[in-house]
DNA sequence: TTCATATTCAACCCTTCGGTTGACGATTTC
DNA sequence: GAAATCGTCAACCGAAGGGTTGAATATGAA
């Protein structure tokens, strides 16, 4: 995957990556916390957030027996300036963006 | 694909699908006009267009025996709205975006 | 050392994706 | 009507994607 549009897009065309991108945004988390929400194995998780670190979205770092997953942003800076340049000028609506994230978020099994 | 944004994100993940947005975002085309500077089918990129149609992203009008093929930059406000709630909120660089378009567009092989 | 916890790796399965080719349908032109 | 043009459809192929399970690795705790 040479160009780094590619591994940002299609890193978020999946909606567990969205969905774990959008818990990250929260707080850093640990791998097994990443995985705890959802339905689907923790190896499972573990190949979406490699395929998140590939796109530079996420970094993650060990730290003693855990591994903790922390946002990178920044990478969406060249996924944006992309579509910025399609007419997408409106400022930020975090209403809607709060919305997003409810419905992107797996259920709450606490 | 019940997600929107999962087709929006997927549809973006090709870089022949990027360059026929960029192509698109110059002019409505025909879509044999829109198959002409790749190097795969006509079938190949028709099945492109179909992706983007599907996501929103354009729409496909027959005018006679010609199908003219038209951004629809609309489709790309939810998919910005998400990106955006990551502090993407640098303002739109034209010059970057030039860039990019220059990078993404096929080879001109007039 | 031994055991438990945290995470990844490897092998596999099935589905989706991007591509091809050839046939077909729609429309214009001769 | 017949022929040419425009575009899609259908069937197929190989590669990639997302899932699983079980073994392996790394670290911490007893």
């Amino acid at each position: 995957m040479t160009n780094p549009l590619d591994a940002v897009f299609s890193a978020l065309a999946d909606p567990t990556r969205r969905a774990i991108l959008a818990m990250l945004l929260e707080d850093d988390m640990a791998v097994t916390d990443v995985a705890e929400p959802f339905e689907v194995s923790l190896a499972a998780i573990s190949k979406h957030l490699g395929v998140l670190a590939d796109a530079g979205l996420i970094t993650r770092e060990r730290r003693g027996r855990v591994i903790w997953c922390k946002l990178e942003p920044g990478a969406l800076r060249t996924a944006t300036v992309w579509m910025q340049g399609f007419g997408q000028f409106e400022p930020l609506d975090l209403d809607a963006f709060e919305r997003f994230l409810e419905q992107e978020l797996p259920a709450d099994t606490d």
